[in-house]
DNA sequence: GAAACGTGGGA
DNA sequence: TTCCCAAGTTT
């Protein structure tokens, strides 16, 4: 099967900043950042100006993390832009500026976790590694274990059912690592894939037992947006990043009515470093 | 392990 | 319009 993945991918993969020659290990690790639950598309731009300003970690390290969550703009989760800020900084302090190679010193830094980790060290530095998102595992679940949808994520068992299907070489691995990511992207999609034009369809395991529908546990419905804290959040985010003197008590009240959500989402911003009381009244974006 | 965490685009 | 989904991590 992987090769099958690894000769569409030649043919068949996208072009993206971070696969073009050249790029920077530090590329790598900020676009994985911008990644993490959000769309190619939106993320490609503001990577591009994020490099422009900041080559390096020292250079991000240097500026304030206001500055960070500005430029983060509205992609979202910006606790990420914060999380980035800091893994800069440790990246200066413990490892001389150069991101780190080595998995357990990936995931030692803020904001990296096991796909992250993995990503950075098989795409940057070309180790041989299993790299498991949420395409991956649906392209697993799919071709291998005859499963409409992957089951909940288990570290482990996600891990080594990678790593079974992972090629020996570290350039097969690498492309392995990517194809099958792109193919869950592009092809393995989660809604109406187009198992037409799969690689892999006279081997897939779902496609062989007709295409079952998902009997698995139910996941988790993603609440309303319209309404939620989260929604509040955003909004206050986004007056602290406009303004560049405190914004007031008086002015987070115009964002939204009810005082005791208003409240709850100004308290988890500060609680989340995200926002902090001024000395002179009101409240900015971190400086420290 | 579950829940929380933004935002926007496509069906 | 409403719902689903998008290269996850942290607590």
């Amino acid at each position: 099967m992987a090769s099958d993945i690894i000769a569409w991918f030649h043919e068949n993969g996208r072009t993206l900043p971070w696969r073009e020659p050249g790029f920077s290990a530090w590329g790598t690790l900020v676009s994985e950042f911008m990644l993490q639950q959000t769309p190619v598309s939106r993320v490609i731009p503001h990577l591009e100006a994020w490099l422009e300003r900041w080559p390096t970690p020292a250079d991000l390290a240097d500026s304030p993390p206001a500055e960070a969550l500005r430029a983060w703009s509205s992609l979202g989760y910006p606790r990420r832009a914060l999380w980035l800020h800091e893994a800069a900084v440790q990246i200066t302090e413990r490892h001389a500026g150069v991101v780190p190679d080595d998995v357990d010193d990936l995931l030692a830094l803020k904001g990296v976790g096991d796909y992250t980790a993995r990503a950075v060290a098989a795409f940057a530095y070309g180790k041989r590694h299993p790299v498991v998102d949420t395409n991956t595992r649906r392209v697993i679940a799919r071709a291998v274990q005859g499963q409409a949808e992957p089951a909940p994520p288990s570290r482990g068992r996600d891990l080594a059912a990678m790593e079974a299907l992972l090629p020996e070489s570290d350039t097969d691995a690498h492309d392995f690592n990517a194809g099958i990511m792109e193919l869950g992207a592009l092809i393995c999609v989660a809604k109406s894939p187009r198992c037409g034009q799969c690689p892999v369809s006279a081997r897939c395991a779902w496609l062989a037992d007709g295409s079952p529908a998902y009997l698995g546990p139910v996941k988790a419905v993603q609440k309303k947006y319209e309404g939620s804290d989260r929604q509040v959040r955003g909004l206050i985010m986004k007056e602290l990043r406009a303004a560049h003197k405190p914004v007031t008590t008086a002015e987070i009240e115009t964002l939204w009515p009810d005082a005791v959500q208003r409240t709850r989402a100004l308290d988890g911003l500060l609680a989340d470093g995200l926002a902090v009381a001024s000395a002179q009244g009101g409240y900015t974006l971190p400086h420290g």
